[in-house]
DNA sequence: CGGGTGGTTGAATGAAATCAACTATGGTGG
DNA sequence: CCACCATAGTTGATTTCATTCAACCACCCG
């Protein structure tokens, strides 16, 4: 892992190529191509806009490090978290065709982003079929993992739903290399759960002291910590089959 | 509309054809070649899965007449609907690439569907890049509508659940050329409507209830009409601005 | 030291599920 | 043709679950 980083001379953009190894066979000239829009990356604080709903669509975000998710705001201030993005996650590829963002785009813990112009994904897309095949891939898991929450919102116990978003969480973080066997940290707060899994707060709280009693989580400041994945997933009813990690064939 | 069933041969594919050209400017050669590929169309009953949750994937379906659904079983035999398919409707482009399918799909009224099979798609990809653009758009708005999903089931009430989904689909419905000036029937049962909405079928009836007494909706036996679409929307709080009809610009 | 945020707990209220009964309808087979 | 059954819709009573409101703690940071 340390070698490859030396290898491609970004070493930030690991999470992203192991990702995309996971779908596709890629040569070293499409890994080379990819590093290469890599290049334009900042580093942002937590909470921070990275595009906004109404908003025309910018460049192609790619988180890097820390954590980001997409959201959206109703009337009345409440927010609903959409999807959570992780290092080596990134926006739609097409999104540049449309008029305007549906919904925002924040980062949730301080973050390195990497902007990609348009022109030059779509350049990517026409040149390399192999990246090109690991893209659709990735949107595809991304549909997947959309519809997974709308499951979980409509017809899971809220014990259940929080466990099933963790568990998907853990399974994202270790197929891209994050996170130990047993266990990883979740950098974030109950409120931020709470947003994604469509609870208040105080609910939610209630609800992970339940799974804590269950001894499948543990609980830093600002951090869930999961203990036991195998409880956890039991409770959740968790299958995986979503994420599309058994691959059909390369070709 | 007459003239131009005519014109192409295929009358059924008319609302494929009506939705892509909102989405993208479309040569005669662009859909001359897309009817060529509807060609194969069966009419199915009621209740028919197209294709199941765990199945590798098969032909693209395409929507010509009827409604359908995508849909996933828990394992308490608890259903959820993820999304609702109107004509001129389809299912992911790309599926092709994975191992599995992670959600089923199936009729929810006696329909007519064409089954494309995958490499004559990819070809009228490659080949014709206007198509293939409004087939990106359909994608992005099949996106939209999952999020927007989401929303309302992590952050809106039950009756502005009810209230929002139909919105939705009244609005898709005239897009497509369906369905009346200020209403329109949506032809399933208030179970159906119960697995989309992640309530109970009696609990629906309730909301369905309290719509109804507002003067916002009639019903018949198996279907549900919009009397009142602004007194729908302002319910909901519905912005269309996730279904992107209002185009950046044909380029 | 003071104030803000995140976390925790209890008590009261409200929303939805559950359980149960009953109606209306359409289709089937005798 | 009618008796029967299955399905969809409707309503009421009860229980379960989640929100709301309120208070309080712990901690980090200026």
């Amino acid at each position: 892992m340390r070698d490859e980083s030396l290898r491609w001379g970004v070493s930030l953009t690991n999470a992203l190529i192991e990702k995309l190894r996971g779908y596709a066979p890629l040569s070293d000239m499409d890994i080379q191509s990819l590093c290469d829009l890599c290049h334009n990356a900042r580093n942002l604080p937590a909470a921070h806009d990275l595009i906004r709903e109404g908003d025309a669509p910018g460049p192609l975000f790619v988180v890097l490090e820390g954590w980001a998710c997409r959201y959206k705001l109703l009337p009345d201030g409440a927010r609903q978290i959409i999807a959570f993005m992780m290092p080596g996650d990134f926006c739609d590829l097409h999104v540049g065709i449309l008029a305007e963002m549906d919904h925002s785009i924040a980062t949730l813990t301080p973050a390195r982003i990497a902007f990609i112009p348009r022109p030059e994904i779509e350049r990517l897309i026409d040149s390399r079929p192999s990246l090109s095949k690991a893209f659709w891939w990735t949107q595809l898991v991304d549909g997947g993992v959309l519809r997974a929450t709308i499951v979980s919102m409509g017809r899971r116990t809220s014990v259940e739903r929080v466990a099933h978003l963790l568990c998907e969480l853990y399974f994202r973080m270790h197929h891209m290399g994050l996170g130990d066997e047993h266990s990883c940290i979740m950098p974030f707060s109950q409120i931020v759960l709470a947003d994604a899994v469509g609870l208040t707060p105080v609910h939610t709280n209630r609800v992970i002291k339940r799974l804590r009693a269950a001894k499948a989580l543990e609980l830093g400041p600002g951090m869930i910590t999961i203990a036991n994945i195998s409880k956890l997933a039991a409770i959740a009813g968790f299958d995986d089959n979503y994420l599309h990690y058994r691959l059909k064939k390369y070709a």
